[in-house]
DNA sequence: CCTGAAATCCCGAACGC
DNA sequence: GCGTTCGGGATTTCAGG
């Protein structure tokens, strides 16, 4: 299994040295995670030596976990998004299902849940059929009480950058 | 307002000329987004060209639509995620529910859904108070005639690097 | 905590296969 | 489609304020 688990709280409270600078540094990254330290630098009005400490101190605190690149699955072929509610009898320990879960490949991503339902889960299949056999082997997976699948139509996250 | 409405189909069927190749320079870029050219054609066993123009033309084809960086956001204070399920007369028009919540600044992604609720809506915030303030907003922004909002305990994501 | 400079490495474009 | 070459630019480290 990829990925790790990591239930709040990570951190009980936020770390406090951290200024308007780096929050600079996180806007200039969040838009495009493979700006360069000179343009960043730039733009800040620091050196490039001050703006990668900057990064490296982010990384070394735990604020940055990492840098990826963002994907159109669609254009993958992998065109369906649905968000999965999950319901366990109350013995079932959180670990395990966020473990039964991650262990579906179609799986992008578990939260667990206060209340009603315990857990949601967002998955990326290929086609409705494909959907199906994700959600009953996620049914079969641990012992679910229970499943309500919401298909996602569309989508906007923010800070998406336009191509 | 950042980020990009983008209702699926972004496009109807995949690209086809996507090969083997393709697959392992987003593998790794998913794994690491800042990972150099050099590296990724050392690893792949190409030219650090190859791999640039790989990565030229994912772009082109809209398969790489960005990078990112991965922040763990409960060490900047905004220690609380919620998921919200919003639900609308059926006179409301998919692009205004996108609009409504995408301007909550909280709001740090909108799903639009097919059944019920109409609108899944990820949102991040600094304390419980906070939470409350976010929903409120949403209920009055738009014409919304219901809502219930699930509160993140824990959360797993695919390939999130581990430091 | 910053700047500036030097060595190293990487990027990007051009060319030929 | 791929590799090679090469000049300009970026990264990284270190001395010094």
């Amino acid at each position: 299994m990829s990925g790790s688990i990591c239930l709040r709280p990570k951190e009980a409270f936020s770390v406090p040295e951290i200024d308007e600078i780096d929050h600079h540094v996180l806007r200039l990254l969040r838009e495009d995670g493979r700006r360069t330290f000179s343009e960043m630098a730039e733009r800040i009005g620091l050196s490039v030596a001050a703006v990668k400490r900057r990064v490296d101190r982010l990384r070394e605190l735990g604020v940055i976990t990492g840098f990826s690149v963002q994907i159109d699955y669609a254009k993958l072929g992998w065109g369906i998004e649905a968000f999965t509610e999950l319901r366990y009898p109350g013995t079932t320990p959180v670990s395990e299902i966020i473990r039964t879960a991650a262990d579906v490949a179609e799986v992008q991503a578990v939260f667990t849940i206060a209340g009603d339902p315990d857990a949601l889960i967002h998955v990326r299949v290929r086609d409705l059929g494909h959907l199906q056999k994700v959600i009953d082997r996620l049914r079969r997976a641990g012992d679910v009480t229970g499943t309500k699948t919401l298909l996602v139509l569309g989508s906007w996250t923010r800070d998406a950058p336009v191509p």
